[in-house]
DNA sequence: TGTACATCAGTGAACGCGCGTTCACTGATGTAC
DNA sequence: TGTACATCAGTGAACGCGCGTTCACTGATGTAC
């Protein structure tokens, strides 16, 4: 973290990596912009000269990550092609592997109290990301009969309230903690569960 | 609020009650002990007749807040008795009603940090709540085909994450607001769902 | 290649603020006789 | 019923701290000629 002289070269981005760090080790309310200054090698005064201050660095913090988490997902999706159920299995195990491989990413954008509507670019980002969720929902409710088909925006709600409450209480330092289940078990069989009350897995499978 | 002399009479509980006042409205981060005091009438420094310090007074908002909980989950489930199929739903819907009716509470519990295993008396009372779940889904378990069977641990913990993520995402400020459907109807719907995978209601249901 | 100058990205000192916490104190209450 | 006194629950002033933010400044960089 030496800096190159009087100028840093890529403060910005620095910043935010340094945000992202100290969100991690100390929750939203622990990240202080001094303390990312001084990560940065740098005096707290500089980040006024790229950010507007401490909220508007949390959101670009979160913001990258919402950019990280839709590709990770479309990327689920497309993989898991042409298959529409295995695209669908394949986006709720990418929520749980995002939350694991970013936690400061997932932490500045699900539990730091920024608002989705802060900016335009931060609620286009988070429409594209949760629109992946509710393709591949769309998808896969082709395959229900449809006299007992519920809505895709249903479903897909479903399927992120399982995973977000999976990586909350069981992957996190919440009251959960005890259970004797990997989190990636208790979402995979989870999710099996679900499908099969749809109809969508046979009783076998 | 206006005080009935020198002595308070019950200082100890009115800081609680404005700490979850506050909490509920300023969130985790944005309480403050002198704020508390200040609510209550009286000087920051006589909290520390009552309390350890601001940690403890947010401690104690959310024990009482899991006392609130185990009572009212073991009066759903008692109130679904005899059919463990409907004691279980109740618990369910117990969930959401709890962090509807007592937002206060419910973040000091869930969103404050604050550890489960700080005190031994507040150990036990989230244990207590936890065991009202497992216990409903023990009983349920016993009306699945053995060989399909999952640990009751397991399901219980799939209801609960379910249970959460609807209420982190759908009932409370977070970027799942945008949904056509109330949160009692996600969660309502997202159980039937799973208990139709695990064979315990009909198709016709 | 060298010089003048505009622009940019940092410094460092200072600010006002509210925080949690401590301390010696004092007013109110309750009890013993 | 009245007085002395111990105990309790509050006050109010003070503290050190780190925060976010501002400001005039200066060192480094890049460009025009």
């Amino acid at each position: 973290m030496r800096k190159r002289g009087y100028h840093h070269g890529n403060l910005r981005q620095a910043l935010v990596d340094a945000a992202l760090q100290l969100i991690e080790a100390k929750g939203p309310t622990g990240f202080t912009l001094s303390e990312a200054a001084k990560q940065a090698g740098v005096t707290p005064a500089a980040v006024y000269r790229h950010f507007e201050g401490r909220e508007d660095l949390i959101a670009e913090a979160a913001r990258q990550g919402y950019e990280i988490f839709a590709d990770v997902m479309q990327y689920a999706y497309d993989k898991g092609q042409p298959s529409a159920l295995a695209a669908f299995e394949a986006t709720g195990r990418a929520y749980l592997a995002f939350a694991r491989k970013y936690p400061g990413h997932y932490i500045a954008m699900f539990e730091s109290g920024i608002s989705v509507n802060r900016t335009p670019e931060l609620a286009a980002v988070v429409r594209r990301a949760w629109d992946v969720l509710e393709n591949a929902a769309a998808d896969l409710s082709q395959h229900i009969p449809p006299d007992r088909r519920p809505p895709a925006a249903m479903f897909s709600a479903h399927i992120w309230a399982l995973s977000h409450g999976v990586v909350e209480l069981f992957a996190r330092n919440s009251p959960g903690k005890q259970s004797p289940f990997s989190p990636e078990d208790l979402l995979e069989s989870g999710i099996g569960v679900y499908l099969r009350g749809l109809g969508l897995i046979g009783p076998d499978d």
